[in-house]
DNA sequence: AAGCCTAACAACCGCAGGGCA
DNA sequence: GTGCCCTGCGGTTGTTAGGCT
């Protein structure tokens, strides 16, 4: 298969996108939203292919996107996904709201890996260094994937009475949409089944919109010390996220749901955990829910009593002073949630950018990028 | 101050897969 | 079935900033 057709075209910029490039783009976006791609940057007036727009749009124009440095629970979860996942990017960034694939792959090449070296982990396998050396050697021996496949991931359920081991299928192993089954048709009878089982569906329902269930990783931890385990949930810890989590909005789907495990009913949502009618810390892993579950789909997993905000534009692009373009935030950060899944899978309206222009918030949103392009470009005002 | 090195990050490239004529 | 177009993904490269000597 050859380039995109619209690489050969001559005459194309590529480097680095200027201001007036964002610019222009943003405001095409934000009228029109992108449709076609290939055509978004004739009808945005831009000289890039439609790859080039898709990609500035996605990892540095998007209003939903969080920004600032990971913490160290955003480390730590991507460092739990990757060990379930491997080297796929998009489906650990869908688990992380306002994270693009290009900045998770960017932080854990430049950085994770190497503080996992340090740990004398290996971060392709997530095991020791000197195990996974060995068993490279070993491997020589076996088909590759089989070897790999034999990764055992331990789960300690807490108030289970033993810890459980399984094996599942590596980061290495791949599961297409078609061969999936083969995780998301297992039956959960132990917690630990539950959890593979839930997360796999998560990651896939979260572009589908298809069957709900997330759990969270957060207490979930990495042990490097333990030399046969990848993942393990902490034990007396409970299953579910805390709702000031610094991860997810109190709204996102990963924090509400309901489920059995070993024939105890847990459930919770997106406002509070309560046990009996009484407030939890979630420490207890009997929680009792109140009564409100969201299905996540797209469409119904968070309706916010605001329209959503959106950053506009006021007049002509010619009139928008850079520094202002730098200091204002799109829209408030607790509205990124409703923003990415209200607008974003659509076009976006015109006529509510008025409104939401004035509905917009004082700045919670440090845009270091923006930040970053003013310097590279000097003075813009 | 200049040069070098490294980390961080933006962007490109090639490819796979889906939709459609 | 085939070819084209488009989108999305992951690997890789290029650029920049900042620290150090």
């Amino acid at each position: 298969m050859g380039r995109h057709s619209c690489c050969y075209k001559q005459k194309l910029r590529k480097g680095l996108w200027s201001p007036e490039e964002d610019e222009k783009l943003m405001k095409h976006i934000s009228q029109y939203g992108h449709g076609c791609w290939s055509s978004v940057p004739k009808l945005a007036g831009l000289q890039r292919c439609g790859k080039s727009c898709r990609l500035r749009w996605i990892n540095y124009l998007r209003p939903d996107l969080k920004r600032g440095t990971f913490s160290q629970q955003e480390e730590n979860l991507i460092i739990e996904l990757h060990s379930l996942l491997g080297n796929r990017w998009s489906q650990i960034a869908a688990q992380l709201p306002g994270r693009t694939d290009n900045e998770i792959k960017n932080l854990w090449n430049s950085s994770i890996k190497k503080k996992l070296k340090l740990r004398g982990i290996d971060p392709n396998t997530h095991k020791p260094i000197s195990e996974a050396e060995n068993e490279e050697g070993e491997s020589e021996s076996h088909t590759t994937n089989e070897k790999l496949s034999e990764k055992v991931i331990i789960i300690d359920a807490g108030n289970s009475d033993k810890t459980m081991e399984r094996k599942y299928p590596s980061p290495n192993t791949k599961y297409s949409s078609n061969n999936s089954s083969n995780l998301t048709n297992l039956t959960p009878s132990t917690t630990d089944e539950f959890f593979l089982d839930r997360f796999v569906s998560s990651h896939e329902s979260s572009s589908t919109g298809g069957n709900p269930g997330y759990f969270n990783f957060q207490h979930l931890s990495y042990d490097s010390g333990n030399p046969n385990t990848s993942l393990f949930l902490t034990p007396n810890t409970s299953f579910f996220p805390s709702i000031s989590s610094p991860i997810l909005p109190a709204n996102h789907p990963l924090i509400s749901s309901s489920l059995d495990i070993n024939g105890v009913h847990h459930s919770w949502n997106n406002c509070a955990f309560s046990t009996n009618g009484s407030s939890s810390n979630g420490s207890n892993n009997s929680i009792e829910l109140q009564s409100q579950n969201f299905p996540w789909g797209l469409e119904n997993c968070v309706k916010s009593e605001k329209e959503p905000e959106i950053h506009s534009f006021k007049g002509e692009p010619e009139e928008i002073k850079w520094p202002e373009y730098v200091q204002t935030p799109f829209f408030t950060i607790q509205n990124q949630t409703e923003f990415a899944t209200e607008v974003l899978s659509t076009n976006w309206d015109p006529n509510l950018q008025q409104q939401q222009q004035q509905s917009l918030e004082g700045g919670s949103i440090c845009d270091r990028n923006f930040q970053r392009l003013s310097a590279n470009y000097g003075q813009i005002s």
